[in-house]
Formats: C-alpha cells, sequence, structure tokens
DNA sequence: AAGACGAAAGTGGTTGA
DNA sequence: TCAACAACTTTCGTCTT
C-alpha cells in the first residue's frame, strides 16, 4: 500500500532522483541505486511475429537488465523484406528457418493466451491488484521464454508466478488461498514458486507478517485500533527476534488474537485461526510466546477487569 | 456447552554430512 | 542421498468460563 512515488534515495538521501517511464526505472542519480518504483518493465515489446507484413516492428526481447534469454526464441529470422536479398537456393533455407521460428513463436503465443487468461482469472478470484497482476504476467513470460514450463502444468507456473508477484508487492496471500484459487496442490505451487523464482534470479524478502494484518483483520471484522496495536505488536516481537524462523501467519495470527482481547474485541482461537489458515495450537504457541516476552499479561488483564 | 490449554505423536520441508 | 531437526498440525484429554 505504498503506492506514492520515492521521493528520496533510501540509501544515500539524496533527492535526486530520476525516472525512465519507458522502461519503469526509477534510478538515483546520486548513488546509482535502481530503485524498482514498480518493478514491472511494461518497456518491452514481445509481439513481433504474427505479422508477416512489413519489416518494422521488429523489437523483440528484453531490456538489458534483465537476464537475457538466449534460447533461440527470441530471435527473429528476418522478415520478408529481406527476402528479396537473398538469391536461389537461399531462398528455401530462408523459408524452412522462418516456418520454423513462426512455429515455435505461435506456440509461445497461444500458450501465452491461455495462460494469461488463467492467471486472469484467478488474480480476480484473489481480488489482487492490477500491478500484481501484471508482474505476474510478466513473470512468466519470462518463465516461459526460458523454457521453465517444460515438465510443470502451465496452471502451476501461473499459480507460481502470481504468488510470486504477490510476494513481491508485499500484498501476500497464502499457499492455501493461492492453492483454492488456482486449483493447484499448494506444494506443487511452493515447489515452482522457488524454482522460477530461483531460475529467474527474483530476489524476494521474507514476507512479514504485519503484510497479512490488514486482511486477516478485516475478515474478522476488528477494529482500525485493534489492527494498529497488532502491527505495533508485531514490530516489538520483531525487535526480539521472535518472529524468525516461524511461519509469518501464525505470528500475525498471535497478534491480531492479542490485539482483540486487549481491546476487548474478542474473537476466539478458533475463529483467528481459521482465517489466518493456521490451527488454534499454533495460535496458542505463538500467544504464549508473546505475552511471556512482551509483558502483555498485565494488558489482557486489564481489560478483563473492566468486563 | 463452548472455549482455552497442553501433551504427544505425526507430517512435510530444510539442512548438513 | 539420507538422517537429524524445527515448525506446524492433528488429535485428544482436561480445565475454565
Amino acid at each position: 500500500m505504498r503506492k506514492n512515488a520515492i521521493k528520496e534515495c533510501p540509501d544515500c538521501g539524496s533527492k535526486d532522483i530520476h525516472r525512465n517511464r519507458d522502461k519503469g526505472e526509477v534510478t538515483c542519480r546520486e548513488c546509482g541505486l535502481v530503485l524498482e518504483d514498480r518493478m514491472i518493465d511494461f518497456g518491452q515489446e514481445w509481439r513481433s511475429f504474427d505479422d508477416d507484413k512489413g519489416g518494422d516492428r521488429r523489437r523483440t526481447g528484453a531490456p538489458s537488465s534483465q537476464t537475457s534469454f538466449d534460447q533461440g526464441m527470441g530471435t527473429e529470422i528476418g522478415t520478408t523484406s529481406d527476402y528479396y536479398k537473398l538469391g536461389g537456393s537461399n531462398k528455401d533455407k530462408f523459408f524452412r528457418l522462418r516456418k520454423w521460428q513462426y512455429r515455435i513463436s505461435t506456440a509461445i503465443e497461444r500458450n501465452l493466451k491461455v495462460a494469461l487468461a488463467e492467471l486472469k482469472r484467478v488474480s480476480s478470484y484473489l481480488k489482487l491488484p492490477k500491478q500484481v497482476e501484471e508482474e505476474a504476467a510478466r513473470i512468466y513470460r519470462l518463465a516461459v521464454q526460458k523454457g521453465l514450463v517444460r515438465g510443470r502444468s502451465m496452471e502451476s507456473v501461473v499459480a507460481g508466478a502470481l504468488y510470486a508477484a504477490c510476494r513481491r508487492h508485499e500484498v501476500p496471500r497464502t499457499l492455501d488461498e493461492m492453492g483454492e484459487a488456482s486449483g493447484i496442490e499448494k506444494k506443487e505451487i511452493g515447489r515452482t514458486y522457488r524454482f522460477i523464482t530461483r531460475e529467474l534470479e527474483i530476489s524476494i524478502r521474507p514476507s512479514n507478517p504485519s503484510d497479512y494484518i490488514p486482511r486477516f483483520a478485516s475478515a474478522l471484522k476488528l477494529s482500525p485500533e485493534t489492527q494498529s496495536k497488532s502491527v505495533e505488536i508485531l514490530e516489538q516481537a520483531r525487535d526480539i527476534e521472535l518472529t524468525s524462523g516461524r511461519g509469518p501467519t501464525g505470528i500475525a495470527a498471535a497478534a491480531l488474537y492479542v490485539a482483540s482481547l486487549i481491546h476487548g474485541e474478542k474473537r476466539t482461537q478458533r475463529e483467528v485461526a481459521d482465517v489466518a489458515g493456521v490451527t488454534e495450537v499454533t495460535i496458542r504457541n505463538r500467544y504464549k510466546e508473546l505475552i511471556k516476552r512482551l509483558n502483555l499479561a498485565k494488558d489482557v488483564e486489564k481489560m478483563k477487569n473492566k468486563k
């Protein structure tokens, strides 16, 4: 939910920020850091195959900042205008090669068409923001271009790409939700997710428990006060390293549960557990730690007495 | 009767030899 | 490739409200 543009460089603090609209890149002129305002590069245009008409529209391929994909797929084998420059037997070769090229390209295009439809369906099912959807589409394209779909179902790669895009934009969905929306088993999604992020060298920061709070809180109809209280709790928890190594959803759920107690909007462990997709036991364990390490027992007591 | 609590055994994934 | 390991789940019995 930080849709406002970056104003200064987080690294050196310089205000001298340069935006390149075409490439979607935002860089700091002071230190050269790429700030990646929106992460998606819409500058590339990947359709130059299906029109055979003229010599224009030959752009293809990713910008140089992306890892190059030279699997032979991005290469275009001439257009008909080139054809006239060739003599005799070369013409045969020319057509043969281009036929090949055409087959490969249309196969990709077809695949892409189906995949993007699926992607759109899942995305709207999960009510994901447009930015995330577009990021996922781009990830999927890269995956196809790198031939990463081979041996995997198209749907699972779509789900993996979406999951990755969610994580990148800090609007995480759980693997369970993704599984429900896409009809793919969650461990399969997890597998492809790990695979494509590794192969495409997409770096993803470990997800932050507080990213889950708004969604869980609204599902439980908790007040904004309770919501911010739980974020506060999460921050404190992070400071004493209570969060590392644990599943982020469990911690988020526990924090919400505690906050709901403190603010007198009690929800049962079961209710919280259900929306967070964890069990009561996990909530209890995290809850116990939170109470103990953050001395929250008194706050909870206070609320009890008020009643 | 429902919710909270905790113990014990089981599961799937990560890690390090 | 395998075994140890931690986090999490499932299940179930007991206590509290």
